[in-house]
DNA sequence: TGAATGGTATGAAGATTCTCATTATCGAAG
DNA sequence: CTTCGATAATGAGAATCTTCATACCATTCA
């Protein structure tokens, strides 16, 4: 689950993407109008949490651009004043709740859960790339037509390369993300180098149109071919 | 780690045994005084949670009563009200901190980071039970004065028990805590059966004054013996 | 262009973890 | 006290994951 936050107020965004990351959403954020929009003509996020505020203009605004765009996922609009007025603007304009600052966060997690269960009326979620698609919830894996098996570590690092297509994913934050505490500061990403290698036999022997290139000094990225 | 939270507010209790746990604290909650105080009694807390407003008494009670019981650990104070009396009056009684509702969890969960910092000064973390000490952080394990090696899983589960010894431990709190989401709710226990018949093994093999006793049809309890 | 350096890849060995089939144990009911 | 169904324990084997030694490749600098 792929979660956008566009907040401006640096503390609070981290704040909100901490939270968010504890609960294993995949978390973006965007400081402002025009990164927002950006981020969001890439990719398409499962939800995303729209401040009202922003330095370089309304949010409401974004929110009419992305009507436009017909861009599906969640919205859920944040505003420090509790004006009705903004509350039923923003939900006329398609956002799908609305919450006024302070909130408790735990309000915030049950808000994200029900409108992204709405919104999916307990529909299949996959995320795919090229053609492979990927349902993090059951383990289903189809390339094509075919379904297909991964060992555990294997389908947790082909997850967090399919939610980050085409991006940069260093060593450390697949060891942070996958592997969890303990090595999350290691000499030596010997185990990575591992699965990796395990993985991309997997994907050509699948003839998937996606693989895992190799960025010198830096990391891995998941390309289309 | 072990932290206590002692507030009536049952919603509210809830959305912080939530976070801390998120934060792999090891949390139990007590309602009111009465309950809070027995707890304390039978255990040591790494940090407790004092709401200051009890149904069945003023938390400053409680302060006092710990003070006079030489306990150790961290306490941070919670209060509704933010009076300066309180304030004073608590830090003044030995709390190590004060936060007054409504906060953010985030604020909350440095405090708690800060607290224990200053009052460990980095000193050695142990958890300990029978002749059994083990560091949660740097994963060594002593059994009188010997150190001994587990692998990670049984390390998880060795930890898991010696933080609640005497107590009750499910088969399914043990696959949530211990192999996370995949395995919390399955329909045989055969991995946990064959890591606690290792771990049994480890233990007697270095003559360790603890054990852990099987309860038919509940699950496992860690006892002296 | 050609070392030299450090990052990355690989197969195989080793360790750990899980699954399976079987056996043992417990507690309730007769 | 015995039997029976359910729960738990066990050893062995399979699958998975990590480590190791070695080979390969990209970049830099002479």
């Amino acid at each position: 689950m792929k979660i956008l936050i566009i907040e401006d107020d640096l503390s609070f965004q981290e704040i909100l993407r901490r939270t968010l990351e504890q609960e294993r959403y995949i978390v973006e954020v965007a400081p402002d109008y025009r990164t927002g929009l950006f981020k969001l003509s890439d990719y398409t996020y499962d939800c995303i949490l729209l401040d009202i505020n922003l330095p370089d203009g309304n949010g409401l605004n974004l929110l009419r651009e992305l009507k436009e765009m017909k861009k599906t996922g969640s919205l859920i609009i944040i505003s420090a004043r509790d004006s009705i007025e903004d509350k039923v603007e923003g939900l006329d304009l398609g956002a799908d709740d609305y919450l006024a600052k302070p909130f408790h966060l735990a309000e915030l997690l049950s808000r994200i859960k029900s409108v992204m269960r709405r919104n999916n009326h307990g529909g299949e979620q996959y995320v795919s790339y090229g053609n492979v698609k990927v349902n993090p919830h059951t383990f289903d894996i189809w390339v094509g037509d075919t379904k297909q098996e991964l060992s555990r570590k294997e389908f947790d690092l082909l997850l967090y390369f399919i939610q980050r297509p085409n991006r940069l994913v260093s060593k450390s934050m697949l060891a942070e993300a996958i592997w969890g505490d303990h090595f999350d500061d290691v000499d030596n990403y010997d185990f990575i180098y591992a699965q990796i290698k395990n993985l991309r036999k997997r994907l050509t022997a699948w003839n998937a149109s996606i693989e895992i290139a190799s960025v010198y000094g830096m990391g891995y990225k998941l390309i289309e071919n």
